[in-house]
DNA sequence: GAGTAACCGAGACGGTACGTCACGTCTTCTG
DNA sequence: CAGAAGACGTGACGTACCGTCTCGGTTACTC
């Protein structure tokens, strides 16, 4: 991911560059005030005043709250997978494990919903916040791919219906819990459903 | 779910009653601009208007946008699995179908990214929410008992956990593609890997 | 002049009335600042606050800055002659003070280069504005065709023009000098002049 | 009056000399900007952009805006009176034509009740705007006195009373009838009040 | 002919007011 | 008392313009 990405695209070095720190500020103060207060009592103007600037400097970088709060609570696109053992049932438990910790973060529990419901309005900001993840549907796939083709894995499974079972369980399981931890036992019992479905 | 449950109790017979056509009028005009407009366009004014009555009247009866919104779009608790069958996938698969149908029902998925929004920030709403589907707790639990209890279903699957994946598939489905309608393949694909697991 | 004259006309009587008191203390908190702070630093939430009410409660009276600045400069016609002694140079005279009176009053002086300046792009409020002093030129046409009848004042004297020789020595002789208090001796040349002249 | 005279004072020949053509085009776009759409709309951003320049260019030269408009108003001290005649109405009439006239350019028009507010609040502005007229002051002065020496004007005439009086109809006139064009009937009403006065 | 000082374009900066909108409450009149 | 109508206080929204600043690059005088 491109850093500026929610700017528009203009030829550098024409006219006074953009001073990179406010971008940070202002992700910060997001980040904190998404925590403190929550997405629907976050308000532009309390993010530029702790990030010491104004709601200008804001307004050129970013064009609404959704799009400011889904950048601050998602830094990075998350990987999922860091490096694949081979052994399904250790890999498959380290996905559920990372996709817990995405959303577990106080930050994403505080941005998710928000975001979630704005995107249903504008499908801009949709596309942007799907594409952060569909680097991860492709590494899902591969792994799949692979784990079928050593027979560890039956052919049937499904690699999109995969991520979303187990990116849904973590994701409703926050939203019914809002306090809960989702700790190992969470884990255990989740990646459990899925490695060997519920037949005996 | 007795009707009028979100309106304030009232001592019933004194003074004028309330006219009942304009719950119904208030719900369905909700649901409607729900639909047309987004959870986040809606409002409280365009309600009453298209209801052909006023703020006032509305708001003896709920006391706020959420508390509207969620009667709104579910209208009943979802019973998610009618009559058990006793063939295990047969049931599961019903179980998903009748996930699918309420996730994708055109005003839940309107309504259901902004009311869950709102949760977050208001304890009771949260808890109003989630008892419309706590019985469907209990049902599945009791089915998984009884399956459990058979043999024919695996001791170590946690009933909370189930309903998580399956929930959350259909969630998180709806979530990413917006316009996808979540066909029988789909039915057929999340059933697989919820009854099989994915091991070989 | 009708009072509440800015409001839009509405069928009386229906829903929550106005509270009259708000008009008043914006009014008074407008006239107020406006000779503090001057038309220019007028701040339509400063008014607001000084007034002790809210920015939407003053927009659903007035609907810019210059339309509520002219209402409380100008918070009756000027009528410049109260009653006429038959006197042509007394009349004169007396006229003449009046309209000093109306444009060094501190208030007047505050507000009238700003709703000039806002007049001349909104036709809509040019046309208040004139309209307050309308009633005006008829006495004074009226006055002066008694004048002429009975033989005191010349038949050639046009009645605008004397309307605006008047009113655009008091007007200009305010602008150039702000701080001038426009004394007697000022009044005696004015009328001086009007009445004889400069030909010896 | 030097041309630049709102340029600051700097050192001559050190460093690059301002092109002289962006002065001309800043003048000449606030001219037409004032013009299409009035003072109180117009932007210096607009001004630069319409000039082929920029806002760093245009705030070089003048510091604010009005102290820019008016320049681009009033190009020239009007001078009011070319050459006397001795004829007192004659001369009169002249005047009154010329002031006529400096008050309906169009320029003049959108400019002046704009640049009057802003001179209530800029003491600076102020002074400098009415150094543009104190020469005429002096002119009227004296083409006074030699009047009345020679008999032909009543020596009771303030100088001043007159200049307020011819320009003050003129101004308030264009004020009130914002399109009209003070034709010579206007010239002839008013040169005749001012000659004659009232009195029959 | 190398400095250097001021220009020019472009555009971001902090700041401030704008006018709008929706919220949820209230006050009045009418049935 | 319910219902309609609509004003109320509150507070965030996103926009616009102000006048300043920081860039990279460009002229010209000056040494």
């Amino acid at each position: 991911m491109k850093p500026d990405a929610a700017s528009v695209d203009k030829t550098p070095g024409v006219g006074r560059p953009r001073d990179p720190r406010i971008d940070a500020a202002i992700l910060a103060a997001t980040a904190d005030l998404l925590v403190e207060n929550g997405y629907s009592n976050l308000t532009l103007a309390a993010v530029a005043e702790r990030a010491g600037t104004t709601k200008s400097a804001l307004y050129r970088r970013w064009s609404n709250k959704a799009e400011l709060a889904h950048e601050a609570a998602f830094p990075a696109a998350p990987s999922a997978l860091e490096a694949p053992t081979g052994d399904v049932v250790a890999d498959l438990r380290a996905m559920i494990v990372a996709t817990r910790d995405v959303f577990t973060s106080p930050v994403v529990r505080a941005a998710l919903p928000g975001v979630t419901a704005d995107m249903t309005t504008d499908p801009e900001l949709h596309d942007r916040v799907i594409s952060r993840f569909t680097g991860l549907f492709g590494v899902v796939r591969d792994w799949l791919a692979h784990a079928v083709k050593r027979g560890a894995v039956r052919a049937e499974v499904d690699p999109d219906r995969l991520v979303e079972v187990i990116g849904g369980a973590a994701l409703l399981s926050v939203l019914v819990h809002p306090q809960a931890e989702l700790d190992d036992a969470w884990v255990d019992r989740t990646t459990d459903i899925v490695v060997h479905g519920v037949l005996s």
